[in-house]
DNA sequence: TCAGAAAATGATAGATTTGTCAATTCCGAG
DNA sequence: CTCGGAATTGACAAATCTATCATTTTCTGA
């Protein structure tokens, strides 16, 4: 176990906060709820984060990273930026199915804590960028091309999240965004076709991660 | 004037809910603050809402119908469904700029109350399967094309809302959503160009509307 | 103008939530 | 195994928030 106890339950905290937002949004949650889904006492919390605020920015932080890590990691080697931003999309809105309540939570704070947005931005940017400088994407600006590939995929898991998406949705979504960014739909169309690389099974374990009910009465 | 007192009250009290959602989120903000952002005694609110669940859905579809109605309005007679879809989207997102509250609002209650995306995606439907019949589509589902308009929508809402759009955003944006959804970026682009319809003055006036810290501590 | 009805007020009881802290338990280095 | 510091606990006071209702104010129609 390479982890000290500290750094085990701070986790825990960050895993049911992800849990508790995903339910009830961020916000919404007394503090005292998050702390009894990680099974700490009250007052434990307060060792660990100093308000809900820092809390946020914590989750937020957690999110952003072990999202980008699992997307990153599907990356192969690939020569076309079109290519790169398709698996990219399609891990990522594919990682809805695989874990609900951290693609519950990503959406909720994606119109909140200004965090995940940019950092999501931010991991675009550079695929982006690629594919622009290799008249491979033609848009009208950068703040577009991020607007149509995040905003799509946003909502392709939404859609997915609220059980309405065919098997395939990431596909299609997918092409959406590269037809968005310019890329001709023939070539679009097949390069979603393209299997998906594996990837080594440890590297991205959800974590248990039940969310016992979507969207009820709030609290309070 | 047209409006009874009683009526007057419940629209303050939703205006006042708009705004205060924008700033903290729903689910985060006190139904007194509410109250007391009308200008209303705590007591009132209690006259017009049952709970803050009750609240919050009227606020969903008051929101929804407004979008709609402004959207709408700006519709003249057209033939080619994708010039529909461009008008929608340019007005929609422009919105942002001219009542930054409501847009916020939006986007907060658009991953949270399942009405209003569903009330997005009605609106969009009819105009998206105009277009598919016709032939100016080529998407892979519905889902995908509401997906495509809707999310890359809500992300130039957001990318006005945080300073990062050039001024003319909503162009690009709905040029970007018109390729997603099959149509040739050449077209694309000529079509956004086109000069909006005018729309008679008082249809959609936004109400003051001062956010005044739009995202700080939230308040517990 | 006036009476009755409708709406709003605001004080407050009670419920919920926060944040603290002395006492206790746990972990790991020696 | 044992000790000392680190972490956790849980009870609780204080702060915040909800929801009610007797009273007052404001409308409306005659």
């Amino acid at each position: 176990m390479a982890l000290g106890k500290r750094e085990r339950t701070r986790r825990d905290l960050l895993d049911a906060a992800v849990r508790v937002f995903a339910a009830h949004g961020p916000g919404a949650a007394p503090i005292y709820a998050i702390a009894a889904e990680a099974g700490v006492a009250n007052g434990t919390f307060y060792n660990h984060f100093r308000s809900r605020d820092e809390l946020l920015e914590a989750v937020a932080s957690h999110l952003a990273d072990r999202l980008s890590t699992a997307v990153v990691a599907s990356f192969g080697q690939r020569d076309d930026p079109a290519e790169f931003v398709a698996i990219g999309i399609r891990v990522f809105v594919g990682w809805a199915r695989v874990d609900p309540s951290w693609a519950w939570a990503l959406l909720r704070l994606l119109g909140r804590e200004e965090g995940v947005g940019s950092r999501l931005r931010e991991n675009v940017t550079a695929d982006l960028q690629a594919g622009i400088d290799a008249g491979r994407f033609q848009v009208e600006s950068m703040a577009v091309a991020q607007d149509a590939v995040i905003g799509i995929a946003a909502m392709g898991i939404q859609a997915i999240l609220d059980g309405r998406a065919a098997p395939d949705h990431e596909s299609g979504v997918a092409a959406a965004a590269l037809r968005a960014l310019g890329v001709p739909p023939a070539d679009a169309g097949a390069i979603v076709c393209r299997p998906l690389p594996e990837l080594e099974p440890g590297s991205s374990a959800p974590s248990g991660s039940t969310v016992t009910q979507p969207e009820p009465g709030s609290y309070r």
